[in-house]
DNA sequence: GTCTATATGGGGATAGAC
DNA sequence: GTCTATCCCCATATAGAC
């Protein structure tokens, strides 16, 4: 557990202002201002701007797709593997809500990194397609198109940043099985 | 049916380049150089970019008020409703992808007419809100959280703008179809 | 209706004093 | 580590010729 450095700072407040205007409308003068000193003292700190997007994007990439490998190694069933994949989300969105705005809206962005990020993401939707096309073989989960069920579910995590910062979502555990349950089961009675 | 003038052609071209990188990091010189011609010459046709953005996002907003309004005021069952507005949102997203884009990502930038977008906005939230909420009292939808089935459903539909360009989604009543067993009867097979 | 030229302001980033 | 001053470039938008 190293100490925050002003670096982190720095990042994560622009990952706040990111999630609120966008990469493109957030200037180095907020920036420095949000964080209350010059624009040019924020380069003590960081190299550039792109590289404030790349650090919080490449991170947040990154750990979702070390999450989703060790669910895809588990040996649990597709449904089960859908669950653990909400909770992940639940959790990486819990603890970096602003950066998930940038990591969602922002990557076209990037610069230097951005076919490595591209990478990550087809990766990423290709294992969660194959655990969905698992399913439907095993017959856990019904016989619809692949892509419609792939996309609803993984539309809703990946906006789920922001509705998470409200007051009713602060209990990990509880958000994800709730979510879990209209995801998987529907909103159905009958 | 009026044909289509050249103000709307840059609108339409505008929204095309909005969807790619966000209205902020697109610059007139981008649309211009789209279009065929010089930044200046836009001029002649709209009045500033701001009106352009304002223009794409309260036609859609208001298409969408006034879509479920008339889903609200019919005589059907709650879950018939919910396909109703599945229906509006594929067809809307069908009709105008790129528009979406900036209604979805972009809204934050209008400068006038932001006031009155967050307002139809949240009235869009509340009724489809209603709809749940009834659905629950009527038991036609299961007693579970109503804000993460509102924002599950909603989150999902505001994205469709996103997959609906590619080539397995280019009929509306089979999508339409597809989404809404998704979303209402969920994935599970048991 | 499109062009060239230009006004005006603000962007990211660096130099060098303290 | 922060500041002031500044560089250089590009943004939106207008004026006025063709």
């Amino acid at each position: 557990m190293k100490t925050e450095t002003r670096k982190d700072e720095i990042i994560k407040t622009a990952a706040k202002l990111f999630k609120e205007k966008g990469y493109s409308a957030v200037t180095m003068r907020d920036l420095a201002s949000a964080m209350g000193m010059k624009a040019a003292s924020l380069y003590n700190h960081i190299k550039s701007k792109q590289q404030i997007l790349k650090e919080i994007i490449i991170t947040l990439a990154e750990e979702f797709t070390s999450g989703l490998r060790q669910i895809q190694q588990s040996e649990k069933s597709n449904i089960k593997k859908i669950e653990e994949v909400v909770k992940l989300h639940v959790k990486i969105a819990s603890q970096n809500p602003y950066g998930m705005a940038s990591l969602n809206n922002d990557w076209m962005h990037l610069e230097e990194k951005l076919d490595y990020y591209l990478e990550l993401r087809t990766n990423y939707e290709e294992e969660l397609r194959e655990i969905i096309a698992e399913g439907v073989k095993k017959d856990e989960i019904i016989d619809e198109n692949i892509e419609i069920m792939l996309f609803s579910i993984l539309t809703t995590l990946r906006s789920l940043y922001s509705w998470i910062p409200k007051k009713e979502y602060r209990n990990p555990e509880k958000l994800s099985q709730q979510l879990s349950t209209v995801l998987i089961q529907g909103i159905n009675k009958n």
